[in-house]
DNA sequence: CATTTCACCTGGTGGC
DNA sequence: TGCCACCAGGTGAAAT
């Protein structure tokens, strides 16, 4: 289950290995579910144009395409890094379009190259100049993929904020006044981008809070502790690659082991890291939610 | 309007 | 060994 950590892992990896590339040819399945635009408006879009860079916003990947065919080619150190830091007035040096890849519970984003096999359910596939192709493969199609052209169309944003970057007073505002568990709160993306099921469990855990808590209940310190949490274990996971729980790779193919340093997610009737109490497993808003009944109160 | 529930999918698990 | 019901969880739509 791809969370900001493995997401930030992949878009890291990807980004090393396309960045600069020109997207020669575009293919995809035909499975409708994976497709927010459709398979042969993205081919239009993305056939010709340049990979200027590849980043995370929340749990989503955006790759910044650079102007339909023709754009001069830079050479691959020096001109590219301009136009990323070129200010807004030269606008033909500005990301021209988006492609956006959710990778929903299942998802992958892979660099490999055309002679490799084709894993099954890959629904997309992008050639690169460089000789190396771009894939996206997704079991249980959560995943979305969307193309903007943003000649016509707003840039991505996030509606949430992100954990890592979001100020200790504007955190705890995100909380005030709101009747739902901690739990819920923390995995509604319209107020924090990023956290899912790992992570919530994991920072709850960390900051001594039960799952089950009233948000709009917890004082400032304890929203302070949860924010400071959040970070450290976020940070911590995208230092170890993130967490293979499933089946999560990163764009090599390579799991992450930031599983190994969970403590309670998934460790149901284990004994806690801490005290050493058996780690129970409920469910709140639907979701499985592990904790420690002596470490979070 | 805020919150909760459910459907969407497939692979893995466990019962028979 | 094989078949099948059941569950997982991110998200968005529908229900409360």
């Amino acid at each position: 289950m791809p969370e900001l950590p493995e997401v930030e892992t992949i878009a890291r990896g990807v980004n090393d290995r396309v960045k600069g590339d020109l997207i020669t040819e575009a293919w995809f399945g035909s499975h409708s579910e994976p497709f927010k635009t459709p398979p042969a408006q993205q081919t239009d879009g993305l056939e010709g144009r340049r990979i200027v860079a590849v980043h995370r916003t929340g749990k989503h990947l955006v790759c910044e395409l650079g102007p339909p065919s023709g754009a001069p080619l830079p050479n691959h150190g020096s001109a590219l890094k301009d136009a990323l830091n070129t200010p807004l007035d030269a606008s033909q040096d500005l990301p021209a379009a988006q492609w956006i890849v959710h990778l929903g519970m299942t998802g992958r984003l892979l660099v490999t190259f055309p002679s490799n096999p084709v894993a099954a359910h890959t629904h997309a596939r992008l050639r690169l100049a460089s000789g190396r192709e771009l894939r996206f493969v997704d079991p249980r199609r959560f995943g979305r993929l969307e193309f903007r052209d943003l000649a016509h169309t707003a840039a991505f944003a996030a509606a949430g904020a992100d954990p890592l970057t979001i100020g200790k007073d504007e955190f705890a505002s995100l909380f005030r006044g709101r009747r739902l568990a901690i739990k819920a709160a923390l995995l509604n993306q319209e107020l924090l981008t990023g956290v899912g099921n790992i992570y919530a469990d994991e920072s709850l855990f960390h900051a001594g809070i039960r799952p089950r808590t009233m948000a709009g209940r917890l004082t400032r310190p304890r929203l302070e502790k949860l924010r400071l949490a959040l970070c450290e274990v976020l940070e911590h996971s995208i230092r170890l690659g993130g967490s293979s729980v499933s089946d999560y790779v990163d764009a090599d193919g390579v799991r992450g082991f930031y599983q190994l340093e969970h403590c309670v997610y998934l460790r149901t009737g284990q004994p806690c890291r801490c005290c050493h109490s058996p780690i129970r497993r409920i469910l709140v808003a639907g979701r499985g939610t592990h904790y420690c009944p002596s470490c979070q109160r």
